[in-house]
RNA sequence: GAGGGUGUAGCUCAGCUGGCAGAGCACAAGGUUGUGGCCCUUGGGGUCGCGGGUUCAAGUCCCGUCACCCUCCCCA
């Protein structure tokens, strides 16, 4: 019988990676909530053209990353490769909008691209995101930037933002014309990959960082000098609100995402410390994606962070409670063994029972193993040891020894 | 989709030009008949990723295949 092994580009997550994928969820959800901002739970399933009609027909992600099969009643969907899409898509068909006001919301779980595995990088990866609907003000993009920071700052990681603009759409278009016409006549220098972005997103080609390229395109007109009065204004706001928060950031005119819905304001979250998948939060504007999916006209923002990712960065895990290892002495105590576990946990005591009969000493041996702190004997006078100090005491009878225990246990 | 590297014990790896599968760590038992860590002794574990070929003989050579790692592309 050969072994079934995981499929490629999955993974199990367990053990102190198990932890680390926690530590990020909660402080991410901590954060999130302090913000006030709600939780959405969305499908992992969604009809393909919803991908289609907001990522980007020609983009890669829709183009060759995206699991899409027929459900048994014919229908075509896709595992989801992002969040935005769906989160946009319950906005609209819940009536989110109709309650007024803005709306925060945030999620978290699983996306799947079938892309090459690679560090940082898998099949089926987990992000948390925010999205903002119905803000307009560049308060609302300062805001969310400052959320994010948060986020990475309580993770105690340590990155570089950049920050470009877009522009309205309107503008972005007239650009990119301008662009690809002077890309055309230098198409000579440049590399193999950048002659095919000219044609489906030549924006990327600013992206690139083959010598050659970077060379060619030294001169070439910047967005900048074409988005409207009214872009450049949102973004001059921005930098200044982000200033007064003591947000660094570095100006990346060229700064480009790679899925279609971003207008003006866009932003990434950069580090060198995990390999060529230096990107862990990215988001930006896009105001125009509501509408364009079939709900009221509706400015909006969001970010997403690869959880993986922010896992490679984490050095340091929040300090654990204190375990204490139950251990019967010989087999008649284990009653007690049961009742006393019990009423350790009660108290909120992270308690574990030695589950397997034998020797003290192979008793013992587990609780060391499990990292015990203090282990409790139970015998006629049950008798508590601290395993750092390696001091034992005795006890006329339990409720003694749990009052001292948990004394010691759960001091502040 | 393109390029490079690696698959041998649970883990990290050694195994020269083909000649009986190894080490360290981990695990288990014992040295202490009711007390962990250190030390010592003993022990259990492997279709050498998978399939085919060459050969008297393949972990070792050849072909294929799968997976992982790294880079490009792209993205979180």
């Amino acid at each position: 019988m050969s072994q079934i092994k995981k499929v490629r580009g999955f993974q199990d997550i367990y053990g102190e990676n198990a932890k680390k994928y926690r530590f990020v969820v909660e402080t991410a959800r901590r954060i999130f909530e302090n913000y006030n901002f709600n939780e959405i739970i969305l499908p992992y399933v969604e009809d393909v053209s919803l991908f289609v009609r907001s990522v980007g027909e020609e983009t890669d992600i829709v183009q060759k990353e995206m699991y899409v099969f027929e459900d048994r009643g014919g229908r075509k969907v896709a595992l989801r490769p992002e969040g935005t899409a769906s989160a946009v898509r319950a906005y609209i068909e819940e009536g989110l909008y109709a309650k007024g006001g803005y709306q925060k919301l945030f999620y978290e779980g699983a996306m799947f691209r079938y892309e090459r595995p690679q560090a940082g990088r898998y099949r089926q990866f987990h992000q948390i995101g925010a999205e903002i609907f119905g803000a307009n003000s560049p308060l609302s993009d300062a805001e969310l930037i400052k959320m994010v920071k948060d986020i990475l700052d309580q993770l105690g990681i340590q990155t570089r933002l950049e920050v470009n603009t877009l522009g309205d759409f309107e503008s972005r278009k007239k650009y990119i014309e301008v662009l690809r016409n002077f890309l055309k006549e230098r198409k000579d220098l440049l590399c193999e990959d950048c002659k095919k972005r000219l044609e489906r997103n030549p924006l990327r080609v600013l992206d690139c960082k083959v010598e050659k390229c970077i060379e060619a395109t030294k001169d070439a007109p910047v967005l900048i000098d074409y988005i409207s009065d009214q872009s450049l204004q949102r973004f001059e706001k921005l930098k200044e609100y982000m200033k007064s928060l003591g947000i660094s950031f570095i100006f990346n005119p060229r700064l480009v995402r790679g899925l279609d819905y971003y207008t003006d304001t866009v932003f990434e979250f950069i580090t060198d410390k995990i390999g060529a998948q230096g990107t862990v939060a990215a988001g930006g504007r896009y105001d125009t994606l509501v509408k364009q999916l079939g709900g009221p006209d509706t400015p909006a923002l969001g970010f997403a962070a690869g959880i993986e990712r922010l896992m490679l960065l984490v050095e340091k895990l929040p300090e654990e409670k204190d375990l204490v290892v139950v251990v019967p002495v010989v087999s008649e105590f284990n009653i007690e063994g049961l009742k006393i576990a019990d009423r350790l946990r009660k108290k909120g005591i992270k308690t574990e029972l030695v589950l397997k009969e034998g020797s003290l000493k192979s008793k013992m041996k587990l609780a060391n193993k499990m990292g015990g702190r203090f282990v409790v004997f139970v015998s006629e006078n049950p008798e508590l040891k601290d395993m750092e100090t390696g001091e034992q005491e005795r006890f006329e009878n339990a409720e003694d020894l749990i009052d001292v225990l948990t004394e010691k246990v759960l001091k502040p």
